[in-house]
This record gives structure tokens, C-alpha cells and sequence, in this order.
DNA sequence: TCGGGTATGATCGTCTACGGTATTCCATCT
DNA sequence: AGATGGAATACCGTAGACGATCATACCCGA
């Protein structure tokens, strides 16, 4: 019973949504499918499956004819994602904390452990660590959709810490943040979870936002 | 400046989803990728396209090397729709609602006559009817996630709506409620909207809890 | 010099054909 | 009965070809 059969096309997908997250494949740039499929060592079948399941995802656009490009990013998407967030993820949190067994507890640790002790390497690396621990105060509650929505909104915001959110300072801050909402979670305090967590988003943004008036 | 540039796998797509919407495509039956193919007269390259994004929406679910499976229904899942319709859909709706321009509100108005005339015919063409109108009275907010997403929830709840509320008696009822909201978006009263979307929204829900409670 | 039309090249979207491989199912054997 | 083995089925991925379309550079005429 063991879920490690995985498709190419789906391996590829992570791959490359990777690739976009960390910026390797920039803003508004086009994919040339055929350049990236032998890179990657694959045909072209797989790879345009990823690529059609990042649009769904929003981190590419199709342009029929002219084919995928990036996303670009944009000061009202930002407050867009976040917004959504706001509206699922604190109250989903909340839930899944009433309802998360040892093992789901366990593995929370795990996650915050992870993040934790990722803190001082390279500002991608921390990202995802941010975005699976988020998950897994999520993941419990045993609601796919759910899950799934955050796991998308998570990656989505992912792009703009990582391309706006390097200056330090906010490494402490988030780690405090954490631990709190963290402890909150392991208790099962519902309302303090969804109100630490809620606060935690906004701060993010505000960081996010301020980053974004200033340059460019 | 047309937009009626699609490419196939675009089209196939949306068609694969109203198949699987309208039950064509059964519960939790195997896609055999080779006769679907040849029945829609293409190839597998766009229709493995489409099928891998309908996996991402939710219709579909992937087993490695035994192909794809229609998403089985269950009582959970419609819980967690429309938990989610309830913590995004009204607030959407009634930011839309403030910021909608003349040419937003005539397509609105065009949606709700639409549903209003399609009322009587079959119930798979009055939920395609409701779905359109649902998202127009989002879509003028763009926000294009916000939008899209409400959509696929839409579309993932309409094949429960579809499956259980054959009965009449909702149609009525739905009729009176669209209309209550439609004229409160059109005069602009956020509040109203979001609590007129937030009762009809719970209203359906209840409605598919009382159908899904009794048969099987 | 400049604008518009055209040729050209690159890339996409799709098709076809083929082979490897995983899964399923059934028959056979112990 | 249960295990083994093999055939059938369908999925997964590769390879190559081709027309369609878009972008660019060029050319020509005013």
C-alpha cells in the first residue's frame, strides 16, 4: 500500500512549479515546451500535461498558439490571494486542531521542527518549509478541498515572499508567530488559533504590501 | 480583438465537464481514454489534457497506470463545498455587487433573465443557467481567482444539485430567493446581498442534506 | 524616411504509430 | 482452496511529422 507510484506528468508538475516559485523560470517569460522537455528529459506529452495543470493552478497562462508564460505577478493579486486566505485558512486551522490525532500531531511537530531548523539557510528553502507547515495545521481535518485550496493559496503567495520578502526581520517575527499559533494548535484553542493565525497572515501581507510600494 | 481563439483541449475540457455534470459519465467509473477519445474524434494528446486539469478541479481522480475515475460523490464533500461556497461566494458577490459597471449589470441582467426563462426545462440546463448567474454576480468584482474559484465550486456542487434535487418544490423557492438577491445587488446593498447569498446558499445545502439523508 | 504588405522562421497544437509496462483476470497446477 | 503463470487490456510515454499561427525582418513603394 504504498503511494509512491507516481505518473511522470505529475512528478513533472512539482518540478516545474518549483522551477516558477524559486524564479528560475521568470515573470512574464514563455515556456519553449520543446527546450524544456528535453532538459527535463521527457516528450512533450507529460510536459504539457504539468503545464495545463499549473494554468488550472494559476502560475501559467495560455496563450492559444503562443503557448504557456508565466503568470505575472501583481500587486492586486497579492490582496487578492490573501484575501482568500484570510477567508479559509484561519477557520480551517482552527478545525482541524479540534480534530487532529497523535499522528497528525506528530507530524505538525515535525513540520515546525523542519521550519524551524530551515530558518538560516536560503530563502526558498524556508518558503516551503513555511507553506508545509501550514499545511499540516490544515491537513487534519480530513477536508481535501480544503486542503487542497490552502495547499494553492499557500504556493500562490509563496512566489511573493519569495521575490519580495528576503530583507531579514521578518524571519524573527514569523518565527514568534509561529511558535504561538503553533501552541494555540497543539491545545486545541480553536478561536486562539483562527485569531493568531488570522494575524499572522495579515502581517505577512502588510510586509508584502509595503515591499511592493517602495521599489521598482 | 475576438477571444474565440480555443484550442482543443480548451473545448474538450469544458465538454468532458458537462458529461460528467449531467451523470453521462457515471459515479465512479473508469474514463477509457482510447474510446473517449475516438468518440469525441481526437486524439489522446488534448484529451489527456483536459482530463488532467478536471483532475485538478475535483471531477477526476488519477490512479497511476489505471487511468481516471469519476470523483465518487459522497456527504462529506458536499459539506465541504458549500462550507466553502459560505466563506467566500457572499462577501464576493456583495464587493462585486459595489463595483460593478453599467456593462456588468446589463450581463447580470442578460444571466438572470437567462435562468429565469430556462426555468422550466430540464433541471441539467436550469443549473448551467444558475451557475452563469452566479458568476456574474462575482465576476464584475475582478478578481479573477476569487472568480474562478466560486466557479469550481459551483461546478462541483451542481452535480449534486443535479443528482438530488430532481423534486420540484425547489424551484420555486430558488426563484423567489434569486430574485430577493438579484434586485439587492442590483441596488448595491452589500450587507443585504451577503446575507440574502449566505440564506440561499444555506437553503440549498439543506435542501441536499434532507435528499442525501433519506434515499439510498 | 516611413508605413504597409509580405516572406520567413520559430513554435505551438494535434495526429499517428509504436513499444514498454502495470494491472486484471482467468486458467491451470499443486 | 490458494498460488502461480500467462494472456489481454489499457495506460503511459516516446518519436516524428505536419499544418496553423504568430512574430519578426525584410522589401517595396510612396
Amino acid at each position: 500500500m504504498s503511494i509512491v507510484v507516481r505518473t511522470l506528468s505529475d512528478r513533472v508538475f512539482e518540478v516545474v512549479r518549483e522551477q516558477i516559485l524559486k524564479g528560475r523560470l521568470r515573470n512574464g517569460e514563455p515556456i519553449r515546451q520543446d527546450a524544456l522537455a528535453t532538459e527535463l528529459g521527457i516528450s512533450k506529452i507529460p510536459l504539457r500535461e504539468a503545464l495545463a495543470r499549473l494554468e488550472q493552478e494559476g502560475l501559467l497562462i495560455n496563450h492559444p498558439n503562443r503557448g504557456y508564460y508565466v503568470q505575472a505577478m501583481s500587486r492586486e493579486q497579492v490582496d487578492e490571494i490573501y484575501a482568500l486566505r484570510l477567508s479559509i485558512e484561519p477557520q480551517a486551522a482552527a478545525y482541524a486542531s479540534s480534530v487532529a490525532t497523535d499522528d497528525d500531531r506528530a507530524v505538525a511537530m515535525r513540520a515546525f521542527g523542519a521550519l524551524d531548523t530551515a530558518a538560516h539557510s536560503n530563502l526558498a528553502d524556508v518558503a516551503v518549509r513555511n507553506r508545509e507547515f501550514h499545511i499540516a495545521l490544515v491537513e487534519p481535518g480530513r477536508r481535501p478541498l480544503t486542503t487542497q485550496l490552502v495547499e494553492r493559496l499557500e504556493v500562490l503567495a509563496e512566489r511573493y515572499v519569495i521575490a519580495h520578502l528576503e530583507p531579514a526581520g521578518r524571519d524573527a517575527r514569523a518565527h514568534i508567530e509561529h511558535q504561538a499559533l503553533f501552541n494555540a494548535w497543539l491545545e486545541r484553542d480553536k478561536r486562539k488559533v483562527e485569531k493568531l493565525l488570522k494575524e499572522h497572515i495579515q502581517g505577512t501581507l502588510k510586509d508584502l504590501r509595503a515591499q511592493l510600494k517602495a521599489p521598482d
